[in-house]
DNA sequence: TTTTGTGAACTAGTTCACAGCT
DNA sequence: AGCTGTGAACTAGTTCACAAAA
């Protein structure tokens, strides 16, 4: 009865060509990660309202985030925690072991190689890539290899690299996208600041820090002239 | 003449309150950031036009995104490149000297302590601060010291800091987040996953790190199943 | 003529409110 | 009774298109 609901909930979901918003794929990723740390705490069941609560969200948006890839609620019940838990992590592309590399052996790749957060959900930090030869052959202090940059197009031939990391300085930005699409890598997470050029199969993230900071400083710079 | 045509520029600039989006703040970031390269490369002006192929943007959108704060450019000619420059800058506030400090000394701290891009645009690395004995008065590689995380109010105290960036793993950032609050700094850079609470007056702004991952595995199992 | 600045039109995203299950 | 799923209403963000200025 229980499998019987499961296949008629997973036949309704949408087509992928649906569209779905960047900002409702963010939303998904947030919610497994609450519905991780409810499972842990043995919690059951949950409705769109109290999970709402939790990052002061509108209930409706959750359930219309959800709405986009099926049915996954009980009226009158909410969301059985374990059964959401596994169905956004199949969207999300969560259940199979996804390969990451990091290019850029410098501060900031070295930091990401051994980040926790990236092992979990998964991930596995499979190598790090640089040009300059005094880095290459040693590995980080959590073990992650790092390799010559030109040894990633060899690699990728090898064994499977679902992702590319870009934490390399900016100048060096643009030539090394090119060589990790030129891997045949399909998705990008850039560090570096500015605009990069990828192909339209390949999707492309950018994390941009100075943007980020002067923000804030737009903010520090206008708190002081409404409070004045 | 040309002092008095910036004095009026500026008496037409918009009030503080009219509530500014953040994706506009965003965006002048980087156009300040490509106006910088223009001005380096020796160029005078540039169109709205020209400046939205940089980034694949709407010119319109430039247009409007700087009309929030004034009327900048010259018909029939575009915008002067050292003008917008600086009244960019003193949009975001990067007119002055910017302290910031960073509470966690581990990788991810070390390596944005050291990080090149901070140290642009006015922003100081000032402390790094880390609750474990054996870091504290060490420093990172650049040179930024290690102080005890109990010290940070008194540091507050005795000289102005303007914004923490938050590098401490998950469990510990609310506290973490509580102690920068009390110590009076208004403006938070979040680099841990979930969400923290802070007053109305503090700003926060979060990068996740594990977010952005997980919606490139969405896209990567997606667009298999697109092109299966 | 060129290009800005901006109202109007359009598109995307969010919230409301309620019918319909359980 | 309680909560989901969703059309309708609303709000925010983007693009168009053109009058006005240099």
């Amino acid at each position: 009865m229980v499998a019987l609901n499961l296949v008629n909930r997973l036949n309704k979901r949408k087509q992928a060509s649906d569209q779905v918003s960047e900002l409702t794929i963010n939303r998904l990723s947030v919610y497994l990660r609450c519905l991780n740390e409810l499972d842990v705490a043995g919690t059951q069941t949950i409705s769109s309202q109290a999970l709402a609560e939790q990052f002061r969200l509108n209930a409706a948006q959750i359930r219309k985030d959800l709405a986009c890839f099926g049915e996954f609620g009980v009226r009158g019940v909410g969301y059985y925690i374990k059964e959401l838990r596994r169905d956004l992590r199949q969207i999300l592309g969560l259940d199979r072991h996804l390969r990451v590399v990091i290019m850029g052996a410098g501060n900031l790749g070295l930091a990401l190689a051994d980040y926790p957060g990236f092992r979990q959900e998964g991930f596995e930090i499979a190598a790090l890539f640089d040009a300059a030869n005094e880095k290459i052959g040693h590995e980080s202090r959590g073990g992650v290899p790092i390799y010559d940059i030109k040894a990633l197009k060899r690699l990728a031939r090898r064994e499977r690299l679902d992702i590319a990391v870009i934490a390399v300085p900016a100048p060096h930005a643009q030539p090394v996208v090119d060589v990790v699409v030129v891997a045949g890598i399909k998705a990008i997470l850039n560090f570096s600041p500015g605009a990069l050029k990828v192909p339209g199969d390949v999707k492309l993230k950018s994390v941009d820090l100075t943007v980020s900071l002067e923000s804030l400083s737009f903010y520090l710079a206008r708190g002081k002239e409404t409070r004045g």
